[in-house]
DNA sequence: GTCTATACTACGATAGAC
DNA sequence: GTCTATCGTAGTATAGAC
C-alpha cells in the first residue's frame, strides 16, 4: 500500500500531540491541583482552542483516564526494569530496591501518584484498561515476596492478603505523608521518604522467617 | 442590659445555621468529592439562595477552613477524651487505644479526614487558627509516647522527630489506603483498618526499650 | 485537523431592595 | 437576615465552515 507510510507519519504526529496534551495537563495540575484541571486551560497551554482537544480525547475524564493508565504503566515498568537490572543479594533485597525506586518515581511524579493512590477527582473512576497495569504491579510485588519466602527470608504469612496489604499500607503511608505535607521535596530530602528503609525493615522484622 | 437575652438567642440561632451549612457541605462532598463543593449546591441543600450564605461565610474557602478546624478540633478531642476515660495498663496501651479511636473517627468522618490529611483542594490552605488544634494533637501524641519512654516501654528514639514521623506515617498509611480503596467500609470491616493493631505492634517492636 | 461560533450551564461574588 | 437581580467569568461540549 502506497499510503501506509503516510498513515504512519500521521499516527506518530497524533501520538506526539496526545503526549503534549497530557504533559500540559500534568503541568496545570501541579499548579492548580489534580481536581482543578480545566480543558480550556489545557487548550491554552498547548496553543489550541478547546474544541480541538476533542479530536484527541472524547471528554475530560478520558484525559484523567489516560494519565491514570500511563502512571500505572510507568510504575509497573519502573519495578520491572529494576528487577531486570538491579544487583541484589537476594529476593528480599531486590524487593527493597524496587520499592525505593517506586518511591523515587512517586516523588518525581506527584500528580500521577495522587491520581493513582488517592482518587480524589469527583466523577472519575479508572477504566478497567487503565487499572490493569496497577493490578499487574500488585502481582509483581506478590511474586517478589513469594520468592523471598521461598528463599527462607520471610515467613509465608508475608504473602497472605493481610501481609501484602500491610506492605502497601506502610510504604504508601510514608509516600502519602510526604506528598501531603512536603510535596515539593525531593525523594532524598523528604522528611518522610527518608523513612522508607525503616518501614521496610519493620515489615521484614514482623515477617521474619520461622527458624530452622 | 435588657437586650442581652435577645443577643443570645440570635447568636444561638446563627450558630445553628452555621452548623446546618457545614453539615450540608459535608453531605455534598460525600456525594461529589471534597474538591467538587459548590456554594450553589450548599445553598440549595439548606434552602437558601447563594447570596445568603455570605452572611455566614465570606468565601468558599472559609467553609473549607471551618471544616478543617472543626475536624482538627474533633480528633484532638477524641484523643483527649480517650485519655480521660480509657482504662489502660500503661502509657503505651493508652496510646494504642487513642490511635484506634482516632482510626474510628477517621472512618466515621472521611470527608474531614481527606481535608485534613490529603489537602487536595486546589486553592485551599488552612489558616493558622484552623491548623492549631492539629499541632496540639501532635504534641499530645508526643506526650503519650514520652510517657511510654519514661515508663521504660519504648526506646527514647521513639520520640525523636523520625520516630514520631514514622508513627504518623504507618498509622496514616493504613487509614489512607482504607479511605482511598474502600471508603465506604466501616472501621471494623475495612481490609486496611483491620491492620492498625499490627502496625502499632511493628512500631513498638522497632522501638523496643533498651534492656536493663 | 483546526478553527469560529455558539449553546448551555454553572459558578463565585456583589449591590441593593425589603 | 433573606431576597432578587446581576456581574463577570468560566466551564464542557457540539455544529459546522474551512
Amino acid at each position: 500500500m502506497s499510503t501506509a507510510p503516510s498513515f504512519d507519519r500521521r499516527a506518530r504526529r497524533r501520538e506526539q500531540t496526545i503526549d503534549e496534551i497530557l504533559a500540559a495537563a500534568v503541568r496545570l495540575m501541579e499548579a492548580e491541583g489534580v481536581a482543578g484541571l480545566s480543558l480550556s486551560a489545557v487548550a491554552r497551554e498547548v496553543g489550541m482552542r478547546p474544541p480541538s482537544l476533542y479530536q484527541y480525547f472524547p471528554s475530560k475524564m478520558a484525559i484523567y483516564d489516560a494519565l491514570f493508565r500511563r502512571g500505572a504503566e510507568a510504575f509497573r515498568d519502573v519495578r520491572r526494569e529494576t528487577v531486570r537490572t538491579a544487583v541484589a543479594a537476594d529476593p528480599l533485597e531486590l524487593e527493597r530496591i524496587c520499592t525505593i525506586e517506586f518511591g523515587r518515581w512517586c516523588m518525581a511524579n506527584p500528580i500521577h501518584s495522587q491520581l493513582l493512590f488517592w482518587r480524589t477527582v469527583p466523577g472519575f473512576t479508572p477504566s478497567p484498561e487503565a487499572y490493569a497495569p496497577a493490578q499487574e504491579t500488585m502481582e509483581d510485588l506478590r511474586g517478589n515476596l513469594r520468592a523471598a519466602v521461598a528463599a527462607g527470608l520471610l515467613h509465608p504469612d508475608a504473602v497472605s492478603d493481610d501481609g501484602i496489604a500491610l506492605y502497601t499500607s506502610v510504604t504508601a503511608g510514608v509516600l502519602s505523608q510526604q506528598l501531603a505535607n512536603e510535596p515539593d521535596a525531593s525523594y532524598d530530602d523528604g522528611r518522610f521518604t527518608r523513612l522508607l528503609p525503616a518501614v521496610l525493615e519493620m515489615f521484614q522484622q514482623r515477617y521474619a522467617p520461622p527458624r530452622g
